[in-house]
DNA sequence: CAGTATCCATTAAGATACTG
DNA sequence: CAGTATCTTAATGGATACTG
């Protein structure tokens, strides 16, 4: 009797996501609440965590830190610790999210754009 | 006591989100998991509510109709019912929505390579 | 400095059944 | 055909305290 899978669709899981079609596969990967702005901060070269907290309004240290941790899992973000004192840890583009780069971008300006029309 | 603003940061916030970056705002308008999906399978032209469904793999009824009200109120899908019996609706993409072709379009391209990548 | 850990609240998404 | 209604689960967000 044809039971209907129940297996989630969420975010997360990495067999669901590969077997998606090629769109729903980068909205998973850099869609989100935080992904973008994120990478759009790192465009113009490193920053340190805490330079990433204060350029975000309004992102929590967790919300940072596991988004950064996806990020850098999907190969997004390279993650650089320095062994230094006090600890100092910065965070760059990848290959793969500087081609990224025009999307946020033309995706900006169409939000600031439609953001006119609606005021 | 500067007591910390409670105030969410939910995706649905219209307050919130005029406020926000052009990015943010963006990101507010057409993220999520299904937004993106509707849009760019409307891009070669109408289609009816059970056409979207049997377009968009997994995709439940409840969540295309709340996706799509939500993407009417934003001025991305035009609806039209016609006075039909059977009832007929369609959804097409509005001028702004068409501005956005070759985003979702670029995400597809990107989604393609990174995928293979990872694979 | 750059995080973790924990607890709790809110929101988004999903499964399923039902209707004008 | 084109949806609603209801219930449940998953994801996200926030507050606060703590640590190497």
């Amino acid at each position: 009797m044809g039971k209907r899978k129940k297996s989630s669709t969420n975010l997360l899981n990495e067999k669901y996501i590969m077997e998606s079609c090629d769109l729903t596969y980068a909205v998973c990967k850099v869609g989100g609440r935080w992904k973008l702005l994120i990478l759009c901060k790192l465009e113009n070269g490193k920053l340190r965590y805490s330079e990433l907290r204060n350029a975000i309004d309004g992102i929590t240290e967790r919300m940072l830190t596991l988004q950064l941790r996806e990020l850098e899992k999907d190969g997004l973000v390279k993650r650089t610790v320095y062994a230094e004192v006090p600890p100092r840890v910065d965070y760059e583009l990848t290959p793969i999210a500087i081609e990224l780069i025009p999307i946020w971008s033309k995706l900006s300006s169409w939000g600031a754009k439609h953001k006119k029309l609606v005021k």
